[in-house]
Parts: C-alpha cells; structure tokens; sequence
DNA sequence: CGCATACCGGACCGATAGGGTCCGATTAGC
DNA sequence: GCTAATCGGACCCTATCGGTCCGGTATGCG
C-alpha cells in the first residue's frame, strides 16, 4: 500500500546514526548502536555507499563517513539507493517501448502525474528534517548495550515499519 | 521503490471503463473490454464496492454501477480500498503503543513530513486528471474483442505496472 | 614482513503478501 | 416456484523482499 521497505528505513537511521557519531564507524558499531542486526546494516551500508551517499575506508580501523550534511540529501536519494528510482509504475520513462501493447493499454501515461508529485514532495524533505522531527536531543541515539542477540531480534522485529498495511 | 500494487492500477483502469461504458456493468464484460484477467476484475469491484466507490447490483441482469463522478475521487481513495490506508510508516497513528521499544526507535515519528506530503499530493489528482491525462479521445477504450484467453494472459502480463523496481 | 581487522562482492534461504482462481450464497427474471 | 446469472467470500500459488552467510581484498599494527 505504497509502503517504502525496512531496508529504506533502516537507512534512514543509520544515516542519522552516522551524523551524530564520531566520523568514521564501522557497520557492527552501528549495528550494536541501532539494534539493527549488523548483516542487515552491512547491507545497507553497502548501498550507501555505491549510491555515494557515504564513503568507506577499507582495512583495519576503516568504517564508513557520511559524504555530505544531511542537509542536502532528500530523502528521494535514500530510497533511490536502496530502492531503486522512484516510479510507481513502468509507463513512466521515454516509454516508446515499454508498453508494446498501446492498444489494451488506454491509460498510458496516466500515473505521470501522480509520480512527478510523489518525487517533489519527497525530494522537499531532506534527511536534517527528519532528524529534527524525532526524539528531542536528551534522548538521541543512547546505545541500548544490549547483553545478548536476544533483545537484538526484538529491536529488529520492530524497527519503526512493523507491519503496516 | 514505492511502487503501488498492479490491483490499483485495474482498479483505475476499471473505473474509468465504468464511467465511459453504461451505466451499468458486469464483471465479466469490463474484463473482456480492458483486457484484465475477469476474477481479478471482480475481485477489484469487490473492494471498489466495499470502500464505497462503486454500488453494486446483485441478481440477474446485475452489475456495478458507479457511486460518484470521476472528478470527486482523489487517487488517494483508490489506493486505500485497494492497498488499505496509506502509511509509509506504521509509526503514524498516535503512536503511543505501537512501538514498545521506543528507546531502540530513535527516529519515532520520522516518517510523519512524509507520509502527510505524500497523501497530500494524492488527495490532489483526481481520476478525472488521471483519465485526461491518458490516450485522446479517439481512442478511449477500444474494446479489442479478444479472440481466445490466450491474448488475455499477454494482456494481463502488461496492464501498465509490467515490473516497476 | 606477517597477522588481524574490516570492508566488498557475490550467492543463498526463508517468509510475507500480492496475484490469480475457484466455489458457494443471493437475487432478479420467467 | 424455479432457473439462471451475478456477487461474495475462501483458498492456493508464486514472485519478491528481507535477512544471512561466505570467500576475497585491502589496510594498519606488531
């Protein structure tokens, strides 16, 4: 139902994680940090950084950087990374080509309108806006320390995106 | 990669038919003249009519008629018959109890900017928008007169949506 | 110079839910 | 009152996503 994946969200708060840490961390750090298994955070990771949104340094002591202030990345460039482009439907490129069969198809072009608006309204919103609409500072990122992979599957079970539907 | 599910494209599709053809329709007949799988045509009418969008005539010489003019029914209200409410997020709601483990979700009512920019841009298009915006009138709805069900599966293979990612 | 650390890329597996199909209940016409 | 056509709900299958794991490579430290 229009729902975005966990993975964009888990994004989201590794992101805001990355920002208010020291500068370079690496993906178990953030894992235990989030309570996000660290597989998954690898993952993420991963996308970040081949979408360029974070820098890695390889080796020993390496981790991951943010490349740029939250500021200035909407939070379309998030889920472009993880999700790939943002087009609710097919019919929405050049699309000479993708729908061969024109004639059954009597709403070619229909969705355009609502993706170009689902992409401005999302490309207005950038990742400091969301931070600053979480937990008041006091309580920001507090790292649980949790004893076992017991609370971990927990925290990962109900991340923020539970269910939906 | 916030694609919406293939149904609410039918569902689209179909009430436009079902305001283009007579005043009322059957099931069968809307499938035969979109090209859309009949079961699942009735399977869309069957939320349509349970959301409220269209009335339905049950008995012989029965049908589905619809309950208001294009015009009046934002995109958003499809999507929420077909797909359920629309919530990027499941932490929305008053978010008191959903998540328990509030200390671990850093990021409550993260998604909030989001989600209410995106439903805002939804409630903006109507399907009247959506049925201009498609093929000119020429062309409005061809009723391509299947010759066998094999045709049909191609059609339903490439409504509009053919794999989104 | 060798070892430990940590990222990188791929393949793999299970779970969810969306897409599609079928059969029973109900109502209007004959 | 009966028949026929249609809606309504229940069921199953498959595709995709979420999550996991392993070998490879590069870097810093002892």
């Amino acid at each position: 139902m229009l729902r975005l994946s966990k993975l964009t969200d888990y994004a989201v708060v590794v992101l805001v994680r990355l920002a208010g840490g020291a500068t370079v961390q690496t993906s178990p750090g953030i894992a235990t940090a989030t309570g996000i298994p660290e597989p998954t955070v690898a993952k993420v990771l991963k996308a970040l950084a081949a979408a360029g949104l974070v820098t890695s340094q390889r080796g020993a002591h390496g981790g991951y950087r943010l490349s740029r202030p939250l500021a200035t990345v909407p939070i379309a460039e998030v889920i472009a990374a993880i999700d790939g482009p943002i087009a609710l439907t097919a019919c929405v490129d050049g699309s000479a080509t993708s729908c061969e069969v024109l004639s059954l198809c009597p709403v070619r072009g229909r969705w355009d309108p609502v993706n170009t608006a689902i992409r401005e309204a999302l490309t207005a919103i950038t990742l400091a806006d969301m931070q600053e609409a979480s937990i008041p500072p006091a309580f920001r990122i507090p790292v649980p320390v949790l004893p076992s992979p017991e609370p971990l599957a927990k925290a990962a079970d109900v991340p923020s995106l539970p269910v939906a539907k």
